[in-house]
DNA sequence: TATATTTGGACTAAAGTTGTCCAAAATGGG
DNA sequence: CCCATTTTGGACAACTTTAGTCCAAATATA
């Protein structure tokens, strides 16, 4: 799965990939035609409960479209204001590993 | 810098080493004494003119503590309901990279 | 024991988010 | 070009979350 694409650009691929609109994918998930557009553009969230109806949908791995979601989410977060990016994400990762071996003490 | 620790651990550290209390930092701060409080039991958020304040009034980087921070709430969002935290990470990592080419081409 | 510090509950105001409805804009087939 | 359909996005109300303050209970200190 190519992870370089947003969340919403992911599913939007998909819907199109199979020619069926907005409307037709919205009826099946049971949501409003317009929610699943802005969930296309990334202006509203999927809830988790939608992440599994259209991963199910197409057929696409749920956990793949999950971390392409929160990951969408942590880029969002750490690219505000001065771009502390990089090294924002590098303190996470040891902070999550330091976590995890308080843990397992 | 130990990012090991928590923003709260941290500026808590800080105020401790210099055998300070809460009352004390927060007037020279300019904010309630619970406010402050909050903030080291990492229940309530720092804002960015907080981190301002504190960094100076401790004389230590502005830009480290404003990491610290950013990390805490990275690692908060991606700990949450089934863990794929490093998966998660590294995706946005590369999704960050990614943005960064984008821009300069 | 008396005094100061720390902790956290409760509350209000403000800010943000959600899902829905609707209409304008864009698209495409005939 | 026209019409039907799809896409897009604004506006809104309901709801959730967060921020900051005040106060009192619990804890520590001298």
């Amino acid at each position: 799965m190519g992870f370089e694409r947003t969340f919403g650009d992911t599913i939007k691929k998909l819907r199109e990939e199979k020619k069926l609109t907005l409307r037709t994918v919205a009826e099946a998930l049971e949501i409003d035609t317009s929610m699943l557009g802005k969930i296309e553009k990334n202006s509203r969230k999927p809830t988790k409960s939608f992440i599994e109806k259209i991963s199910k949908y197409f057929s696409v791995s749920d956990k793949d479209l999950l971390i392409s979601f929160l990951s969408d989410e942590v880029v969002y977060q750490v690219l505000g204001d001065e771009d502390y990016a990089d090294q924002v994400l590098k303190v996470a990762e040891e902070k999550v590993e330091y976590i995890r071996n308080q843990k397992s003490s």
